[in-house]
RNA sequence: GGGCGCGUAGUCUAGUGGUUAUGACGUCACCCUGACACGGUGAAGGUCGCCAGUUCAAAUCUGGCCGCGCCCA
């Protein structure tokens, strides 16, 4: 745990330099100009009055071009080839803006030409083609085509091929052999060093899209301008080529994409854009039910890691989505000032310089550590910001502002008022290096081997023999004020009312007798040392007649006081022990050492082996507090997810100790009590007294201590919103809905919160808790700092970018236990977003310029293709498994949902089934139709995934035809918009079996890809006849056959054929080898499946079976026994066929 | 020592009583098919830790054991 004050997260961490106020890191951008509110309807609603920056102003992206003229060579490149008339030489580049080419299938296609605003500088690797790439397991040049290259005529291209390959090939070599072990894509190195410095400028960089379903009337926007220039907001740069621009006739428009997309760029713009148009700024006075919660704020000492990345990234996925649902979002951000924490870190910092913190003046110190934490602050900031975090910046808050410290105040002296703050001398653990109190939650138990020494303390009366004593710490003998046995211990009980000597000493002190003693430890006799151990301490009390005696063990772990023998004082607690064994050896006290494995307790913060030490401090009596704590959980009021972790809770709070919370170190809050000096009484004020309220005397002295960190930490959830006062936010947005942290501060931090929240405000400060779990990397290791496996987050992003990152972070990982997070992760979580990227990209292809955004669902004729229909209940599915997932707090649930859907479902299946209709071949209706349902289903697809991956779906989003100004603010789709379609979910699924099937026969058969071989389908029934004769099309082009012939019940199957059987029916594709022996697969398949037939069939000769299974299970199992043993028949009869073929 | 949790293909993971056990990474084969090779298609790979029990039926419920982890002492 991080025991100082990091309510961020223990092994978490943050910083960011700068200035406080985030707004000084992060101008408002030209707010005058606003001409609206500046915040959004509640709904995505176009909101005109937002102003929108113009991405295309950010000079990392180079000039604006309209979207469809920023183009990236792609594949379809290697198809292009210049109109006739066409120069080598062509104009003169910088004049050159634009080129119309064509494409091999004769469309003209309409593409810039990057050189034409910039020289090229060393283009980056991944601009080229990957067919110019060195490839992964092919070693041997293909020679492909008459020309030099497909692209040779694209600068860019010769450009990267002259950067990126090998010198000396031909031309006509376009794949040498693999220079490195892996493709580009495998390669490790950061993708930021290979692409050297040039890639942000890079004028290829696309800068932002066109937004063609631009709000009308929007003011930012010229209306005409349709898809051709504009990015988010605010006037282009005009190109002045517009007659460029073909007629519309016959333009297919070119993709406007580029094939993979740069996170950097694309991040920086929209995060920009959004901080612009300060849309994640809760409004003072929301309409509706909020949403808010706090960011746990970061400890100051460290760097975010990932862990914190995780955290924010699920809050950040729930605020959007809030934000989408129209929900006014407050998510207020803030920095824990981590008093110990820091100040032990400031401490090294400056003992590097030569300089002892503790040395200085208490000003100069204060001032040191404020100097420190200015720097770390911006640090911690500047990660928030790179994450895209959609955080209130404006509410940002510090542990230790002013209203902080109002807050703090306040409460302790409530508390010292109802009596429920006290000053008491007591055990607690003490940190001899940092000269500290911590508490209980900073003390770590790890195993350490120390010795059990046995000792014979002599018996005081000369009489032979001893008392024998055994203990870990020989050292501590000379506090020792009594030797304690249990009373029913039969071999002590000669001993008692005896005294004995402590060794060395020569002290005399009694024996007495305890319950608490455990006879099995040692001897069974205990030495009593009631100022350095609690249990000691709590024997000692419940004997007044021994006496109190001072320190043996100073507050910096030296022995001391004059019941030390004088050689011994001042030594180290280590080297006192090892002196004091010494001594006792040698004067022959010592009856054996053995090796002892112990739990020793160490401080969190220093390592320090934890002193008990009886001491003077302030605690708070949580007894009282603890109670509606635990009442909210068990009244639901407060859910905790995972929810087995209320047992914990509970556990926890039953045995709760009470919270010693005064530190003896000078960061933090100072304890606001005064004590006079001549009349000893403490005044205890929230305004800092100039007298002593009760005698009036000026000569007041203010306590030395101060407060731990959590003292603050624990006020978060409404001292954050500004209670005590009462202001606009806390009235508003307290109590706040969510809380999300690790699990490792839940005593620390949560708990205590709940307590504050009864007490103070009489309401638990949030309804629901969600601890995240840890992250492991690849071998099940905590990503940790000390282990060293715990990548930098601002790496991570930089490499893959932050939507990757995000991605992955939520995608692999179980929702209630730690999850993995490694480089294939990262990976795959890149991967993944390509796909959307270039799913987009279809999508653009097929649909015109100008086009409508979707308003709404498509509506079908019944005779509608099936996979139009099928996409839209899929998409519906899907949207209501996010909405339930983002409800349940189970982000990783929503991106398994999207991700399947969106590849698995709309990429590999719906697009490849509709591209018959795009592309016009069943005619402009089908087309339509087609059309229609892919841009509705990846516009909502991309406000679905917009919480998971804002900055990617925001730039896509604006590449498509849309409805409004910005993403973020998008309304949330509404699940049910869509039409739920079982019979055609039904349907599709059996013609993705048949699909299956042959394509399963292709491979079995080696049939090449290119071949497009007949096939024959005898389906089942005539219900499947009916299907699949309608889907005939699909068939054919999914399996890549031609033409299926479907046969009737008797007709024979071709000869010389390799079959399938399937519930639906068979499948027959002719064997090109032309073998008779029996198919292997059918073999394989009868086995299984006659497998299945036995346990089947033992299942329905159960007599218990029939009589007490539910009639439908016992149905289903009939009809699946008798499925298996049809198409166990129809095998036989097949492998028949082949053993005997006709002739 | 007490409590909680977890053991499913090489790895990670879905699956709360009837499924031919899900997906990803990795592996193998074929393929650059006009979005994507950061891609597509197909395949191989699993006695669901072990043992007993409950039940007509167990990856799923119960108990015991083994292994791992976390929290508390």
């Amino acid at each position: 745990m991080d025991g100082s004050g990091d309510p961020g997260g223990g092994d978490r961490t943050a910083r960011d330099p700068g200035s406080r106020r985030p707004e000084a890191a992060h101008p408002p951008h030209d707010r005058g100009n606003l001409c609206g509110p500046r915040q959004g309807p509640p709904h995505g609603e176009p909101n005109p009055g937002v102003r929108v920056p113009d991405p295309a102003a950010d000079p990392r992206c180079g000039r604006a071009r309209p979207a469809h003229l920023r183009h990236r060579p792609s594949t379809r490149d290697r198809h292009l080839s210049r109109p006739r008339g066409g120069d080598h030489g062509g104009p003169p580049r910088n004049l050159l803006r634009t080129r119309v080419l064509r494409h091999r299938s004769g469309r003209l296609l309409l593409r810039a030409d990057a050189s034409a605003l910039r020289p090229v500088a060393r283009p980056r690797e991944g601009i080229a083609h990957r067919r110019d790439l060195p490839r992964r397991g092919r070693a041997r040049p293909r020679p492909r085509g008459p020309t030099p290259g497909p692209a040779a005529h694209l600068p860019w291209i010769r450009a990267s091929r002259a950067a990126g390959r090998p010198r000396g090939l031909p031309p006509g070599a376009r794949d040498p052999p693999p220079p490195g072990p892996k493709t580009r894509s495998t390669a490790r190195e950061p993708l930021y060093g290979r692409l050297g410095g040039d890639t942000r400028v890079d004028p290829r960089t696309f800068c932002g899209v066109g937004a063609p379903g631009r709000v009308r009337g929007a003011p930012s926007v010229s209306p005409d301008r349709g898809r051709g220039g504009d990015g988010p907001g605010g006037p282009r740069e005009s190109i002045g080529d517009r007659t460029v621009r073909p007629p519309e006739a016959d333009l297919v428009s070119a993709p406007s994409l580029p094939s993979r997309f740069e996170p950097a760029e694309i991040e920086a713009r929209w995060q920009r854009a959004w901080s612009e148009a300060e849309i994640f700024r809760a409004p003072e006075r929301p309409i509706g039910t909020p949403f808010s919660f706090i960011l746990p704020p970061p400890n100051v000492t460290g760097v975010l890691t990932l862990g914190h990345m995780l955290g924010d990234t699920v809050m950040d996925v729930l605020a959007r989505y809030h934000r989408m649902v129209g929900h006014p979002t407050l998510w207020v951000p803030g920095l824990d000032h981590a008093g110990l924490a820091t100040q032990v870190a400031v401490r090294r910092a400056l003992a590097k310089e030569g300089v002892r913190l503790e040395e200085l003046p208490r000003e100069e110190a204060i001032a040191q550590v404020e100097k420190w934490r200015a720097a770390r602050e911006s640090r911690i900031r500047e990660q928030t910001l790179a994450g895209g975090f959609s955080v209130d910046w404006t509410r940002y808050r510090y542990t230790m502002d002013p209203p902080s410290v109002r807050a703090t105040r306040e409460v302790f002296v409530r508390l010292y008022h109802e009596g429920l703050v006290y000053r008491a001398e007591r055990m607690v653990n003490w940190d001899p290096r940092l000269r500290t109190a911590i508490s209980d939650l900073e003390v770590l138990h790890p195993e350490e081997t120390g010795s059990l020494v046995h000792l014979q303390y002599p018996w005081a009366d000369g009489s032979p023999g001893g008392l024998e004593v055994a203990t870990v710490r020989p050292e501590t003998i000379f506090g020792d004020v009594a030797i304690a046995v249990h009373p029913d211990d039969a071999r002590h009980t000669a001993a008692l009312g005896r005294e004995v000597l402590v060794p060395i000493s020569r002290r005399p002190i009694p024996v007495i007798t305890d319950t608490a003693i455990d006879p099995a430890f040692g001897s069974g006799a205990l030495k009593v040392t009631p100022r350095h151990d609690l249990v000691d301490y709590e024997v000692f009390q419940r004997h007044p007649g021994l006496p109190m005696p001072p320190d043996v063990i100073d507050d910096r772990g030296r022995l001391a006081s004059e019941w030390v023998p004088a050689e011994l004082r001042g030594l180290d607690r280590d080297e006192g022990r090892a002196r004091t064994l010494e001594l006792l050896r040698a004067d022959g006290y010592v009856l054996r050492e053995v090796a002892y494995r112990h739990a020793v307790a160490r401080s969190e913060r220093s390592d320090a082996v934890v002193e008990p030490r009886l001491s003077t401090q302030w605690f708070v009596r949580v007894g009282p507090l603890a109670e509606p704590a635990v009442a909210a959980v068990r009244e639901g009021r407060v859910r905790i997810h995972p929810e087995r972790w209320t047992l914990t809770f509970y556990r926890w709070m039953e045995t709760i100790q009470d919270w010693c919370i005064s530190r003896q170190v000078f960061w933090g809050h100072p304890i606001p009590v005064y004590h006079c000096t001549p009349c000893g009484h403490d005044t205890v004020t929230v305004e800092v007294p100039e007298k002593c309220e009760e005698c009036g005397a000026r000569e007041i002295v203010s306590d030395p201590d101060v407060l731990d960190t959590w003292f603050t930490s624990w006020l978060w959830p409404f001292a954050a919103l500004g209670w005590p006062e009462p202001t606009s936010d806390y009235s508003h947005y307290y109590p706040t809905n969510v809380l999300v942290t690790g699990r490792d501060i839940m005593f620390f931090w949560v708990a205590r919160m709940m307590m504050a929240g009864e007490h103070f405000t009489g309401r638990a400060p949030f309804s629901d808790v969600y601890f995240t779990g840890m992250l492991r990397d690849e071998t099940g290791r905590k990503l940790s700092k000390s282990l060293g496996n715990s990548p930098d987050p601002m790496d991570v992003m930089h490499e893959r970018g932050v939507d990757s990152m995000r991605f992955a972070l939520l995608f692999p990982n179980p929702t209630e236990e730690d999850g993995p997070f490694s480089s294939h992760t990262l990976e795959g979580g890149a991967h993944f977003l390509t796909k959307v990227w270039n799913l987009v990209r279809f999508t653009l292809l097929h649909v015109p310029p100008g086009s409508p955004p979707p308003k709404a669902a498509p509506t079908f004729a019944p005779d509608s293709p099936l996979e139009n229909r099928w996409i839209l209940s899929r998409w519906r599915r899907t949207a209501e498994e996010v909405d339930r997932a983002l409800t349940a707090f189970e982000p990783n649930r929503a991106s398994t949902a999207i991700y399947t859907f969106l590849w698995h479902d709309l990429a590999d299946r719906y697009v490849e089934i509709a591209k018959e209709s795009l592309v016009g071949r069943q005619g402009e209706p089908a087309a339509r139709e087609a059309r229609d349902t892919l841009l509705y289903v990846v516009e909502r697809t991309l406000r679905l995934l917009h919480p998971i991956a804002p900055h990617l779906t925001e730039e896509l989003w604006h590449a498509v035809p849309h409805d409004g100004e910005l993403l973020a603010m998008a309304r949330w789709p509404i699940a049910g918009e869509a039409p739920a379609d079982p019979v055609a979910e039904l349907e599709m699924e059996t013609v993705l079996e048949a699909v299956r099937l042959l394509r399963n026969l292709r491979a079995e058969e080696h049939v090449p890809l290119d071949t497009v071989p007949p096939a024959w389908i005898r389906p089942g029934g005539p219900e499947v006849a009916r299907l699949l004769e309608r889907e005939r099309g699909t068939l054919e082009r999914l399996a890549r056959v031609r033409p299926v012939t479907f046969l009737g019940p008797g007709a024979p199957a071709p000869a010389l054929s390799a079959s399938r059987v399937a519930a639906l029916g068979e499948c027959y594709m002719e064997r090109p080898t032309a073998g008779p022996e029996a198919s292997e697969a059918l073999q394989k398949e009868r086995a299984k499946l006659t497998a299945l037939l036995d346990k089947a069939r033992a299942r329905l000769s159960d007599a218990g079976f029939r009589a007490r299974a539910p009639p439908e299970v016992v149905r289903e199992a009939e009809e699946k026994a008798r499925e298996l043993a049809e198409r166990i028949g129809r095998i036989d009869e097949h492998l028949k066929a082949e053993a005997s073929p006709s002739p």
